[in-house]
DNA sequence: ATTGCTTTTTGATCTGGGTCAAGGATTCCA
DNA sequence: TGGAATCCTTGACCCAGATCAAAAAGCAAT
């Protein structure tokens, strides 16, 4: 059997295409219509993909590695606003109004990219009002993510948004069973995802671990009690 | 002048539709075709709106009250996901799969809701291809919203976030002619709004006042030189 | 004016958490 | 296996801003 030689990089990218949530399920011939407008960027761990500002050419997909989206402030202080990991997509944002992108982003890892070129996509959608409709669900989606990290933002201080963070990655939430996490992430990038820094997020998880609420070592954390932690959180967040 | 039966419904959905964040910022036309597709739905406290695993027939706009998603443990606890309320929209993750639920839904007060039929909001898009991309770039200004706030809440001290508060509320900014603008508020509730105490705000009046900046007295602040004023801003953001 | 409120200002003090600095502990190569 | 680099932890210190307390200024209604 003959292959013409276009033909494996267009089914390499369909394959990959259809492990990402945004298009996961699309019968294969908007598969490869996608295919055509992808472009594939390759990022060593620490490489810019994009600054604030930078005219949008599309928007991206996490083929693997890790993308930090995040603002920095005048001073250099960077608040991450999510991290994309594989199959998740971002920027979606800036298919509709091409304007610039309104944060700066980061390979965390070693990662590679797909970025689908927004005229292309954009004819696309017109033809194809169930891609629309993906389109408008995952870019809710994002809202939503980063209406909540302004709420844990807002929470009073560092050993509340952390606990919060904690538990909202506690598999079986309800149960008081004993739960282990394993970051997948170094502590200095946790610390600045619940807005801190890493000297202020060890002497945090040292307290919790004082309390007997969990135990760390090294990556793994093990929550003892969540109902006991729980329970401090909202003793905390009570006196306001 | 007579009224058709069915127009005022529409201009009521309409206006109720307008002051949600999905559909804010669309045009009237879009807002009457979406109107068309809405069923209303009303809950007593406690009345299930949906179950997990339900099939979705499409996404829901809280009109008013209040909706509380949640999940239900193995060990039969809840832990609520999220709570609505007027305006939010939710479950628009469905529109993309048009599978089932993830989670239950339940009125916490007396609510009312609009159901957005999946079916017939594909219609739509198929008919109005541009709809999406408004949407889209409704959502995406929302987002830059959201974004701005999150700088907000992170990368500024009080000053500079009161420094904000002013300029953006001098008539003619550009000019540097002094202006005056009048409290309508209490010095409190200025305070609560950028996120500070009342002491605070009237320490850094008081040290404006002192930078000959601006003048205070009662209700009414006058600002000097919107131009120095923004300078100081601008310095302060920078220096650190 | 007098009393009784609320708001605003000012002063004194406390505290969370950021910064700096110095050891450990890991991981990563050659 | 031994650096070399990075990450993590801990102690000492400092600062913006919250909190507490009390005086001063409005403002209403008798």
């Amino acid at each position: 059997m003959r292959i013409t030689p276009g033909i494996p990089r267009i089914e390499g990218l369909v394959l990959a295409l259809r492990a990402t949530q945004l298009f996961a399920g699309l019968p294969a011939s908007d598969l490869e219509n996608i295919a055509l407008l992808v472009s594939v960027r390759s990022l060593a761990c620490d490489e810019y993909l994009f600054h604030e500002g930078d005219r949008s050419t599309g928007f991206y997909v996490v083929r693997k590695g890790a993308i930090s989206v995040h603002r920095v402030s005048p001073s250099g202080k960077e608040q991450v606003i999510h991290v994309f990991r594989a199959g998740d997509s971002f920027a979606e944002a800036t298919l509709a109004t091409g304007v610039g992108y309104p944060a700066d982003a980061r390979a965390v890892e070693m990662s590679e990219v797909f970025l689908i070129q927004r005229t292309g996509f954009l004819e696309l959608l017109k033809r194809q009002p169930e891609l629309a409709l993906r389109m408008l669900s995952a870019m809710s989606a994002h809202l939503r993510v980063l209406v909540s990290q302004l709420d844990d933002l807002t929470l009073k201080d560092v050993e509340t948004r952390l606990t919060h963070w904690i538990l909202k990655r506690c598999p079986d939430p309800g149960s008081d069973a004993p739960a282990t996490l394993s970051l997948s992430m170094t502590k200095r990038a946790l610390a600045a995802e619940i807005g801190t820094v890493s000297e202020t997020l060890s002497r945090t998880l040292a307290k919790l671990r004082d309390l007997k609420l969990i135990e760390v070592q090294s990556k793994a954390i093990r929550v003892i009690s969540q109902a006991k932690l729980k329970a401090l959180m909202e003793r905390r967040m009570e006196g306001i």
